[in-house]
DNA sequence: TCTTGAACCTCTACCCGCTGTAGGTCCTAT
DNA sequence: ATAGGACCTACAGCGGGTAGAGGTTCAAGA
């Protein structure tokens, strides 16, 4: 049985955090001690290890949920697991894409000015001026 | 003049985004029509194109809110601008990496799995150790 | 056994950058 | 005059936590 301070240290998340995760349902609530303490049992601890190394590599918790919920049921097929990796992937491949392309109006902008007035800004104008830029833009917090 | 209507079009933001761009002062307080509604220049028209503009190339407010405090004072040189252009060009960058380190492990892990059960799922392999992963991982959220 | 103090508890509020809803008022065209 | 779209305020909620207040429990040392 560990407390919650040792799952935080474990698999270092904060504490706050792993009550965080009690409250939505994604851990599952743990034994009290008399005194009404939380009580864990190690595979609380690989759950939460889990849930950590999924949150590592981008996955939300809501498809961390869909994961746990798969990993509990072995002789499955894994094509759900699978999918929502690539899933995931799709997300982070959509993500780099638009980030190259920002990263390339935001490098021209600073390559063209030429640190003169802020009249005569190149960042600014840009800024102020979106048919300065070479590439159209995704839709903000997209 | 222009209406809150006008200028939601004009600069393709929501009604309510604008009214929170006001709350958080990022936009002035407009003069009211005699029954309250809110009337523009074309100034302010500016104002919010530049802003939405700054944030479709990912620019945070407070970064915004600088610029065009700068962008107020024309005589002044440029060089604060550039810094925070360039500072949103580093953040971009970084977080360009960030993603591509997460896209290698998600490939690998979404290429390994043969697609068995999910007691031998590549993919949830993965999940629960972390040592079966080449790269190690940035903070979560950073 | 008592005392200390670290670790735990609940509850609430806050972060960013909005978005949505409820319930009401204004403006303008017919 | 009336309809109905556009506007108003105020508040709640998203994801994924984080911080703090104010109180209780636990375990080790004296
Ligand atoms: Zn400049
Ligand atoms: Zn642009
Ligand atoms: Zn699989
Ligand atoms: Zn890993």
């Amino acid at each position: 049985m560990h407390t919650i301070g040792t799952l935080s240290k474990r698999t270092g998340t904060k504490v706050q955090t792993i009550r965080y995760y009690e409250q939505i349902g994604l851990m599952r609530e743990p034994v009290r001690s008399s005194g009404g303490q939380r009580r864990y049992h190690d595979a609380d601890l690989d759950r939460l290890a889990f849930i950590r190394h999924s949150r590592q590599l981008g996955f939300p918790l809501d498809a961390i949920r869909e994961l746990l919920d798969l990993s509990d049921a072995p002789s499955r097929p894994c094509a759900d697991a699978d999918a929502i990796a690539r899933r995931q992937l799709r997300q982070v491949e959509l993500r780099i894409e638009r980030l190259r392309a920002l990263r390339k109006e935001l490098k021209r902008m600073v390559d063209d000015c030429d640190g003169d007035s802020v009249a005569e800004c190149r960042v600014l104008e840009v800024l102020r001026d979106h048919s300065e830029c070479l590439t159209q833009h995704e839709e903000i917090g997209a």
